[in-house]
RNA sequence: GGGUGAUUAGCUCAGUUGGUUAGAGCGCCUGCUCGACAUGCAGGAGGUCACUGGUUCGAAUCCAGUAUCACCCACCA
């Protein structure tokens, strides 16, 4: 049973992933007849290494998982990846250019196949990441998002949406990403601000010898200019409404045409409109018959629109044409301008707002749903909060480009007939038009955003669109764990497929964790290299440690600041685990055998610490119900640290070693409540510290017990309610406190055993000093103990006060008059203050009269308190001098 | 421009519906190899809870405003 002096994270880590994964307990067996309890996992990117959100999401998923398992619940944590369109695309792209090659020179196909072996090879570390920490999923169930059964899912949303309407094709601008070469969504857009310059261009006005002026930050875009606008209200320059521009560079004549959408405030009054090129001017364009003339390829490179510019990159463009204007002394002047720029959220290349033929998603009809079972309660955003933000985005929302030009991805299922160019749509891969019947047909180029199959994922991976049992029986999942930075992206489109198409919420409760920053509350990001790596975490403090630190780090706030150092401190807490393990195994004996506690037998810090392990027991769930998982993490810290191993196991050691005036029946009732507390904080721990906990447990369980994994969580049982004990035990504190605090400021040494005198008239007080003598002798390093009620304290006596109690240890050769006199007026002026208060309070009859009655009498116990030991601090210190 | 949040000990953070003598870990100071643990034990210092008002018998906690700092959303050329 000897257990080694520290805890080896390392050993225990390996054994049990493989043992709990070998023995089937991630599970989720459907015709179980337990009440289910289901997860899905957000699936990581299988491009995903293991960093600091995956970790947190993850743990607190598993500890989530564990609990419920425990609790007796079929348990499905369903794992699984994305293929992530756009970034796995660029991982294989990025592999190809080191080989000189781009994928024009594979294909599609052989492109294809490129990234399906990638993706076996190289892909998918994340999974073995995910084992590492510990994580509980189902692996059995594991799920991709190109698996043949939800590509089928996906295309049944694709087809029954366009069927409905709800998909279009359609001519518009969007967001261009000249590097990936495609267009992206509205929320793939990250925009940031920058510091640019605000060009003012001269436009001559024809017929006249005068020009306006337009201010731009994109000069290049002139080139695609086919009018100018004019607030109509705006009395400088309406006159010229009707008149013709001649576009420099280019020598077009271009409309002047009025727009209330022009701000008379800004800039010079006039804008220079570009419909292919911005989505402002696209509207206006529209509504004023504009021409929408392209000027750039999807390389962002000038075409043979952009006349002696062809050729050029946008920015090489920008420089020409700014020059070529100058040159021409049409460029009247530059300003610094700061504004918002829209960047690739996958490779930071700047967007260019682009007009292109795309897919939509109709989405107004699908976010009023959406929108009503949040509002209704049917779903719960933990915290309430960002029931706000989710509110706020859906409002506002806007259709959804679908369509990108990669080639990684769910190609879409639109089939163009060459003949009547009627569009044919349906499950099945047509092999003729559906109008026509003729057969020259060919499939749309493009695939779907790699959000649209994740929207789908809580019953994609059950199997819809067929009927299963698993969607049967776990669907409507139990809750989704995720970070706010994909509130749009993902769970918003989650809960409108799944009312939409299960006819039902995809979860009951979004908690919604806090991000990962680094210790200057930083984004981590590989480029800033502040990335804490859990790997290397988990390598070096141990997984336990490490999930422990993430739990007692998730209070419901934005940021999570990690710090090693805390880490750490948690590697520490494991040890100590460890150790006081390894301190009960040492005393229980070989012929130990766990009974069935006896109250009659037990004594009062039995009871005590039972009551408050009761107690700890119900706030650990309580608190888990809640999504509270720092509360929980703090409370189990609390418990086994501060109460468990520094007084209870101190106690119990008089008991243990059979000191004086204790029986053997004491020895064997203690046995009996170390034990009882290590089984049921093992237990409580699990969820959290899986991999220490099942070493542990698996060292003192019986034959017939089962792994801790699958056993029964501990429930509050009434029977261990014991106040009066718990009372007497607080009391027995803080005499020890008491004088602890004499011995620790007066630098008495620990061999230097002191006398005791007790001076009290109260009958608890009394019990509890003869009772507990040997505890106290024990605990506060004391010699002998006298109670005397009579005790004339002489002047060399140490002493403290407290409620109906005055300590004192005779010091003769050892007091420090100065520093006695020092410590005893700090308390006084302490306690002086209290006093002060609670009288200042008493007497004010605005207070007396309208407080409630229990406050004021606590109030007059505190005075009578105070006074009591601010009289007597005082006599001591008169003693002194 | 709109919105959300933060501001509590040297540092990193807790503080649930207003009743506290405002907590923890780390760090700091003092003293300790006491038969589990120096990854430890005992003691201690350290905060006018950003600021200003208000509500209340009572505010870190509720309300309003100010300041500073984050983040999100938005088409101002």
């Amino acid at each position: 049973m000897e257990l080694s002096p520290s805890y080896e994270p390392k050993e225990a880590e390996e054994k049990w992933y493989e043992y709990w994964e070998k023995e089937g307990y991630f599970h989720a067996d459907v015709n179980d007849g337990k009440e289910p309890y289901s997860i899905v996992i957000p699936p990581p990117n299988v491009t995903g290494n293991l960093h600091m959100g995956h970790a947190l999401n993850n743990t607190l998923q598993d500890i989530l998982a564990r609990w419920q398992r425990m609790k007796g619940k079929s348990v499905l944590w369903m794992p699984g990846t994305d293929h992530a369109g756009i970034a796995t695309q660029n991982v294989v792209e990025r592999l190809l250019a080191a080989e000189g090659k781009t994928k024009h020179d594979l294909g599609r196909e052989a492109f294809e196949k490129k990234v399906w072996e990638w993706k076996e090879h190289s892909g998918n570390q994340i999974q073995g990441q995910l084992r590492r920490l510990g994580s509980s999923l189902d692996w059995e169930r594991e799920r991709f998002t190109l698996d043949a059964g939800l590509s089928k899912a996906v295309r049944k949303v694709f087809v029954t949406l366009y069927d409905e309407g709800l998909i279009y094709q359609g001519y518009r601008i969007i967001n261009w990403c000249s590097r990936c070469e495609t267009a992206l969504s509205d929320i793939e857009t990250e925009f940031q601000e920058l510091d640019g310059n605000l060009w003012h261009i001269k436009y001559p006005i024809k017929g006249t010898d005068e020009f306006l002026v337009v201010a731009t930050t994109r000069p290049e875009t002139m080139l695609g200019d086919s009018g100018v606008a004019i607030n109509p209200e705006d009395d400088r320059h309406n006159h010229l409404i009707g008149k013709t521009a001649i576009l420099p560079l280019m020598n077009r004549e271009i409309p002047i045409f009025g727009d209330s959408y022009v701000d008379k405030e800004f800039g010079s009054g006039f804008v220079k409109v570009t419909p292919a090129h911005d989505p402002n001017d696209f509207e206006m364009g529209k509504r004023h018959n504009l021409e929408e003339i392209i000027i750039m390829d999807e390389h962002a490179v000038i075409n043979e629109n952009g006349g002696e510019y062809k050729g050029l990159d946008r920015y090489a463009a920008r420089k020409k044409v700014v020059a070529d204007l100058e040159a021409l002394g049409l460029l009247l002047k530059v300003e610094k301008h700061e504004h918002s720029v829209g960047h690739c959220y996958r490779c930071s290349t700047v967007v260019e707002p682009y007009l292109s033929k795309q897919w939509f998603v109709k989405i107004k009809p699908l976010a009023d749903d959406a929108i009503k079972v949040v509002e209704d309660g049917k779903i719960r955003f933990v915290p309430k909060n960002w029931e706000k933000t989710y509110f706020e985005w859906m409002y506002n929302i806007r259709d959804w480009c679908i369509s990108r030009q990669l080639w990684w991805g769910h190609r879409i299922p639109a089939f163009y007939c060459e003949d009547c160019s009627h569009i044919t749509v349906t499950m099945d891969d047509p092999d003729k038009c559906g109008k026509c019947g003729s057969a020259n047909i060919r499939q749309d180029e493009d695939v779907l955003d790699t959000w649209f199959s994740s929207a789908l994922w809580p019953f994609s991976t059950m199997g819809w669109p067929d009927e299963t049992p698993e969607l049967k029986k776990y669907y409507p999942t139990s809750v989704l764990v995720t970070g706010f930075d994909i509130i749009f992206f993902w769970v918003a489109r989650m809960i409108m497929t799944g009312v939409k198409f299960m006819k039902d919420i995809p979860f009951t409760d979004v908690y919604i964790h806090a991000l990962v920053r680094d210790e200057h509350g930083q984004k981590m990001s590989k480029s800033k290299g502040n990335v804490i790596d859990p790997l290397v975490m988990m390598d070096q403090y141990g997984t336990d440690a490490f999930r422990f630190t993430l739990a007692a780090f998730a209070a419901q706030g934005r940021d999570i600041i990690l710090s090693e150092k805390r880490i750490e401190g948690y590697s520490s807490f494991c040890n100590k685990i460890w150790n006081a393990t390894r301190f009960i195994l040492m005393n229980l004996g070989d012929d130990f055998k766990p009974e069935k506690l006896n109250p009659d037998k037990l004594e009062v810090f039995d009871k005590w610490i039972l009551h408050s392990l009761n107690n700890t027991v119900k706030n650990v769930s309580e608190a888990l119900e809640q999504y509270r998982f720092n509360e929980a993490a703090n409370l189990i810290y609390e418990f086994w640290w501060n109460e468990f191993c520094d007084w209870y196991l101190e106690l119990v050691k008089q008991r243990l070693y059979a000191k004086v005036n204790i029986s053997a029946e004491s020895s064997a009732s203690a046995k009996q409540v170390l034990f009882f507390v290590l089984h049921k904080m093992l237990l409580v721990m699990h969820p959290f510290m899986p991999f220490i906990t099942e070493e542990i447990w698996s060292r003192i369980k019986a034959e017939s017990d089962s792994d801790i994994i699958i056993s029964q969580w501990p429930d509050f049982d009434k029977s261990f309610v014991f106040n009066e004990d718990a009372n007497y035990t607080v009391i027995f504190k803080e005499i020890i406190y008491k004088i602890r605090n004499i011995r620790g400021e007066m630098n008495i040494p620990p061999d230097k055993k002191a006398s005791v005198v007790f001076k009290t008239t109260n009958v608890l007080i009394k019990k509890i000093i003869e009772t507990e003598s040997v505890h106290i002798q024990a605990l506060a390093k004391v010699e002998s103990i006298t109670i005397n009620s009579d005790y004339q304290p002489d002047k060399t006596d140490a002493s403290a006060v407290m409620q109906d109690l005055e300590i004192f240890l005779p010091l003769s050769g050892l007091i420090d008059v100065e520093k006695e006199t020092a410590r005893l007026e700090k308390e006084i002026s302490k306690i002086k203050a209290d006093l002060e208060r609670v009288v200042a309070k008493l007497s004010s009859e605005s207070f007396t009269g309208k407080a409630p009655l229990e406050i004021i009498e606590k109030e007059k116990g505190k005075e009578r308190e105070y006074s009591e030991i601010l009289g007597k601090l005082q006599d001591s210190l008169l003693k002194l001098k």
